[in-house]
DNA sequence: CTGAAAGCGCTAACAA
DNA sequence: TTGTTAGCGCTTTCAG
């Protein structure tokens, strides 16, 4: 992209005045050539782009967000970048949004930020909507959303109560549909490792999971927390082991954890999978496939997840907030060698 | 984060003139509250600030930086997020960035988005600095980071001969130093796994690399281009074993190669590691301390090259562009049970 | 359909 | 140290 040879110093930027002198047209006449389905003759905005390329113009989005109140930007409130979920919806958020000429603008809390003080933050920027993933609201929050000028989405996490948009896949059902694949296979002692204590989605995955064993006659499963993490994970298994019944099948609450309870099961050795134990995880991140751990896992659909939620963002046309709703996008199990169906 | 309860709808945002008139003062004497090191009486400040925080203000960094040109915002160009790298790298940015008050703006090609497109637009936003990492700059952009007006770093990536900063690890030492680690261990036979072609840490990896065996009286080793994915790493170590010459150590440009060659020697069967073939890696992604790779790897030390990279941008006190120069970050071998030194 | 003028919320000269 | 004034680059009434 060659800089534009306006003759201008390179501190400059060109601006609608210019495109207007240019095209000898006046500024509004340049503004509304850059607004769709604007008043404007056809022959009068060919002039004013020609003008406009030729001098190398866009409108300044700040000027016009100053304005219009939309900037252009959607803010992403994310905490923690770590679980290799996460990556992959920061990038598919990025390149959905991207092709729609928007973009995004990163709000991880610093040192010792809290959380809160991001929305009103993003909110100060204009931003045109916000989404809150990974990362649990507090009442606080809550209610700040609930009172935010532009929509906000809650992304793979669902506050009870509280009128938030969500966004997420069915995580009961997920965790339902893995214990009755279990039990169908004839697996009579599986275990959980929870995430991070209060995280809805940890919660729901477990619900549905010990719904599934119950129905079946089976006990509730033996629980470890192993916070998301892979040394979580790795953790659990050691734990999980020590148990007087071994159990058969362990279900982590997310794809890390299960990797680290493998890696657990290999460094205690003794416990084969799957002959002697299953594993089963949920996301399906990209290591899952991995051939040494071959996770089998629950996939969550990331590309219609996201689209789902900028399809709530975009609802409303005049950039207020919407009546909230909530989307569970269907997942879908994903048999790999950790587990012999 | 409560709303301010300041009679207003919540549509509208408090403003500077609000809290002036609540304060008793102009909006000048607001503006001044909020700029650092501005002619302002101490009582006259904290009369403002208290009625600011009352009423939940804060300066619209839009408007502000309309004028400023200081948006509070960096722009972070990056086309690919696959590689746990950069997730982690985006992460430090991130952090570094919240607690100086500033916020990350990520540009990332949507479709068949040209990388070189987003610079302009990154400009367009007023961002006080860009960063350009995990991708391969064109000669155009090169140009266009040349007359950007304002500071422009490229991280983790060089260009030959372009008046452009740079901040990276010290790739050239690091391939040198594992040349060395594999040489005195008595390895005689090591191969090497490229990235993308073109790629320049993969090129100074290399470099180094064959540069330690030469002088060690060893031939320049066999390659295979792995494309910087793990898919790429199983592929390499399947074509290395096919060699009449079987590789007694792999070096690969980065750690998710790395661990694809881990997985794909254990796929093929026959070689153990580290007793037939050590693997090292390069990065030190938090996968290669999992105990099932425990990979032998060279660490980018993340943090400083933040670090650096931020320093430089705000190097220049008036936001205009500073003289480039490229700062190397020491790295450092890790050793693991990947190779057995 | 078009241009002139007002103003988004703020900062930066300028006087006082 | 303060308030007043102008104006960042743009959109949007409002006349014409």
């Amino acid at each position: 992209m060659t800089p534009p040879k306006n003759g201008k110093s390179k501190m400059e930027r060109t601006t609608a005045a210019d495109v207007a002198r240019a095209a000898g047209v006046s500024i509004s006449a340049v503004s509304r050539a850059f607004t769709p389905n604007a008043s404007i003759a056809k022959q009068t905005k060919s002039r004013v782009m020609q003008a406009a390329t030729a001098l190398g113009y866009q409108p300044n989005p700040l000027a016009r967000g100053l304005i219009t109140r939309r900037s252009g930007m959607i803010a992403l409130l994310m905490s923690e970048v770590t679980n290799p979920f996460y990556p992959a919806v920061l990038e598919t958020f990025a390149r959905a949004l991207s092709s729609r000429g928007k973009r995004i603008m990163l709000f991880t809390p610093g040192e010792d930020e809290p959380l809160e003080a991001l929305l009103p933050q993003a909110l100060g920027y204009g931003v045109e909507g916000v989404v809150i993933t990974s990362a649990r609201p507090t009442a606080e929050m809550t209610a700040a959303c609930e009172s935010a000028p532009v929509p906000v989405v809650l992304f793979n996490r669902t506050v009870e109560g509280a009128a938030i948009s969500a966004v997420g896949c069915d995580n009961e059902a997920g965790g339902r549909k893995i214990a009755d694949f279990l039990v169908e296979s004839g697996r009579k002692r599986p275990a959980f490792v929870a995430g991070l204590a209060g995280a809805s989605t940890s919660l729901y995955r477990e619900r549905g999971f010990t719904a599934g064993l119950t129905a079946a006659g089976l006990p509730t499963p033996p629980r470890h927390v192993g916070d998301f993490t892979f040394e979580g994970g790795l953790r659990a298994a050691e734990e999980l082991l020590d148990l007087k019944e071994q159990p058969d099948a362990i279900f982590a609450a997310n794809d890390i954890m299960a990797l680290g309870v493998l890696d657990g099961l290999r460094r205690v050795g003794g416990l084969r999978v799957p002959e002697d134990v299953w594993v089963v995880g949920f996301d399906d991140i990209a290591a899952a496939a991995w051939p040494s751990f071959s996770l089998t896992t629950f996939r969550q659909p990331i590309k219609r997840m996201v689209a789902e939620t900028l399809r709530i963002l975009e609802s409303s046309d005049d950039g207020a907030p919407v009546p909230p709703s909530t989307v569970l996008v269907p997942g879908r199990l994903i048999e790999r060698n950790s587990t012999a169906g």
